[in-house]
DNA sequence: TACTCGATCGGA
DNA sequence: CCGATCGAGTAA
């Protein structure tokens, strides 16, 4: 049976070692079809607090960023440019505003790519990211993720934060070589 | 109410 | 490189 990611464990305030851990665990959909997807993570960056100028909680608190301060566990997803809808993972304790990018899965690289390809938008905002009856939660299917298999660098599109939290190694990847069976690659030509 | 500017992507 | 497209945040 699947295990699925513990609520106490989001609350922490780690919210770094959050981002890097939630590679390998699996975003899990249930269309309205009944048909239920389960897509490994392989591309997340951390947003930690007011202080960090590149998080949108750097305004405090407001009707958008007040899911931010909830305990971790629920999902904060907005639209970005107009067009793509971002798909976060609150985390850490009540008050602190902090949230994970789920960047990208396998099958969908890019964070606006995986919520279209899913389904996902604002109707999962503060929904809860560990209960199956919301549509799309997290499970730690038991992937055991070495150490060397994961690379940080500095998050994507955050110039502006400036280059103190701009260039802050908080984007983490997972190598493909540690990525299960993929589906079968069509036969070359 | 009038601006400005995005945690992106796809097409020139 | 540029345009799409719209909501949040800010100032007035």
């Amino acid at each position: 049976m699947p295990a699925g990611v513990e609520a106490k464990e989001l609350q922490r305030k780690k919210t770094v070692a959050l981002a890097r851990g939630l590679l390998g665990k699996h975003l899990v959909r249930r269309f309205a079809d009944g048909r239920t997807e389960a897509r490994l993570i392989v591309e997340t960056e951390a947003y930690d607090g007011e202080r960090d100028l590149a998080c949108h909680a750097r305004v405090g608190l407001t009707a958008r960023t007040a899911v931010m301060y909830e305990p971790g566990g629920c999902w904060y997803v907005y639209l970005c440019y107009g067009v793509h809808e971002m798909l976060n993972l609150v985390v850490g304790p009540a008050g602190w505003p902090a949230a994970v990018l789920i960047r990208g899965v396998a099958g969908a690289i890019g964070p606006g790519r995986l919520t279209r390809q899913l389904e996902i938008d604002r109707r999962f905002n503060a929904r809860s990211a560990l209960d199956p009856a919301s549509g799309l939660w997290l499970e730690d299917r038991g992937l055991r993720i070495p150490r060397g298999a994961i690379s940080a660098g500095p998050r994507v599109g955050v110039d502006y934060a400036g280059p103190v939290w701009a260039a802050k190694p908080w984007r983490f990847t997972l190598a493909q070589t540690a990525w299960p069976a993929l589906p079968p690659a069509p036969p070359p030509r």
